[in-house]
DNA sequence: AGAAGGAATGGAAAGGTTCCCAAAACTCCG
DNA sequence: CGGAGTTTTGGGAACCTTTCCATTCCTTCT
């Protein structure tokens, strides 16, 4: 690979001139330069990106942590990530979680890979993650920001929906269409965002006379292979429910791939809703009725808050970001007879 | 951020003793070690990725392009390049397409950015890709490895599943279950893999007697959204058919999803074939049976021979994928009776 | 014509690491 | 105790770029 130096030569200046050139500030006669740029051509030469990273301390690259890349939840983020950066001239680099660690070990560890790779800032997702991992992590790199998580001693870098209203309004969709006997397929419990949109739901749920006792809640782990032995295990069940409030998308549509697999009738014997408003609920069958997130807002605000800590620019940051339901086929109204039931399988 | 002159200077060594220390390589007395240990701890120090890259003119990170990060086809690419990669100390940047150009000017464009970073290798895919623009890509960066294409000048650095050979499969699969009168959606005719599976499958029906000009055959754009169409547009024509095959999952999906609306049964009443296999087969309702490409042992084998070329390792790598269909529920033998049609909407 | 000012130019230094060579320190043997 | 051989150590050079300063060359004005 040629070198600056190379140009300078064949094109008979000095380093400083051609370096001009190729950067286009200073001053450069016009007949100069354009011995240099011919120079360039016929070298085919390109500046070395490691060289002018050490030079100027900056890599030009954000790292991006995210736990696992299955589904459709993450891949809209990466790909809005991608695009506002490389608008900018930057790049991304990625780490998935790997390995035999659990969650929050290789959540560490693949951020502390990003670090050590010198990124110039990093975004972070995952819920496995702890407030004091973030701190020590901010320690080496204060260069972060997180998405879809909110730790209280780092509000300002914390960038997230408010899923408590996200559970609110789930169960008003629900409540809006008479429906009082409700099932719920959770997420994990150790996930402080699906906490808090099961209780935004069963507050709204208390506060509109549901005896949220009366509610069978089975924890899943936001997989579709999740969603349908859930579901399966509530058709299982006795209870008698008329709705199912999934906790995201993909529980969603492995219970719809169940209810199919039965012959139950949705949204004719069961309504159900998901949550996030992923890709993946557009195309359903039916077509699934979900909690809409602005993933694409809070990322772009996430990720200009971080440029603006790394280059000091002015991006515009929100800090809030509505919620609301995207109608589709997957709730109506519940119907006057009891729900039916199936056994399973 | 504290060098290693700072290490140096506070363990009281010189530069070259701090390094090997910090390298591993070369001897130092196990007295000094520790001292000089201690000093990294202490300054936390971490070598700059930058200067190493700068010396050893290896970035040890491989760029790859995709098209677009939506729906479930790339996404478990992603994962096992990254798994791979993490596993050697490397790390992988990836780049989208962007922007308001065609797809081939934008991978094109993804191509060189990831060049202009220098990257020690590339993973290619797009099918808009022309030959000679890989060619004349691999001019800058010969270390280059294109997924699902074959480009007859660079073949040892391709890797494909053969495609003909999975239309033949599907084909077969869908004879097997005695359906002859077919229906198909497909892929971009721009697309050759697309091209390529469908040569295979009508070649297998003609082969088996089928008529191959009975088949009505929408072209479509690998979208959930295009296959919602394109079955739309079938059941709209009068020519009658008990199975559908899909180039892909997620124009089958889309279909799959349209046919619920409509409440057409599957299979019951149509039968449907995916392509890919990928994840978004797994629980679609019904779960969608489909031509199973082996698009781990792809990818792996494409990154092996990629990494062997950037680093001269010796890594294994295979050249021939075989494919199969996985069955799940969407296709049934051909009901003795005329399939049932509806009017669409 | 001479001076002042501005444009164009060349090259040294710096950035953080590793590699290599030379020197110093130690070990061991006769 | 001298010397041969080995281990340990220190620091210069190189990797490639940009920045900065000093120098040269032109213009232009008085």
């Amino acid at each position: 690979m040629a070198t600056i130096k190379d140009v300078a030569r064949l094109a008979g200046v000095g380093l400083g001139t051609a370096s001009r050139v190729v950067s286009g500030r200073g001053s450069v006669a016009p007949a100069t330069a354009k011995r240099v740029r011919r120079a360039i051509e016929q070298l085919n030469f390109r500046p070395s990106h490691s060289a002018r990273a050490l030079l100027s301390g900056s890599t030009q690259m954000i790292g991006v942590y995210i736990p696992i890349l299955k589904g459709t939840y993450y891949t809209p983020i990466l790909q809005t990530i991608d695009a506002e950066l490389r608008a900018g001239g930057r790049h991304m680099v990625v780490a998935f979680g790997h390995g035999s660690a659990d969650e929050r070990r290789q959540a560490i560890e693949g951020v502390q890979f990003l670090i050590n790779r010198d990124c110039d800032g990093l975004i972070v997702m995952s819920n496995a993650l702890q407030e004091k991992d973030v701190v020590t992590l901010g320690r080496e790199q204060p260069n972060i920001v997180v998405l879809n998580s909110i730790f209280e001693s780092m509000r300002e870098q914390c960038f997230s929906a408010d899923h408590t209203q996200g559970g609110v309004v789930a169960a008003q969709a629900l409540l809006q269409h008479q429906h009082r006997e409700i099932a719920v397929i959770a997420g994990p419990a150790s996930s402080p965002d699906n906490r808090a949109r099961l209780a935004g739901f069963m507050r709204e749920l208390a506060r509109q006379d549901v005896d949220t006792h009366s509610i069978r809640m089975l924890e899943s782990d936001f997989s579709p292979e999740g969603g349908w032995a859930s579901a399966k295990a509530l058709l299982a069940g006795k209870r008698r429910f008329s709705a199912l409030f999934c906790a995201n998308d993909e529980m969603a549509v492995g219970a719809l791939s169940y209810f199919q697999q039965v012959g139950l009738g949705v949204p004719q014997e069961v309504s159900v809703l998901g949550y996030d408003d992923t890709w993946s609920a557009e195309y359903s069958a039916p077509r699934l009725t979900s909690v809409h997130i602005p993933l694409r807002e809070v990322t772009v605000s996430g990720l200009n808050c971080l440029l603006n800590r790394c280059y000091d620019s002015l991006l515009p940051v929100a800090r809030e970001f509505p919620v609301n339901v995207t109608w589709r086929a997957s709730v109506a109204t519940r119907p006057s007879r009891r729900p039916a039931r199936k056994s399973a399988d």
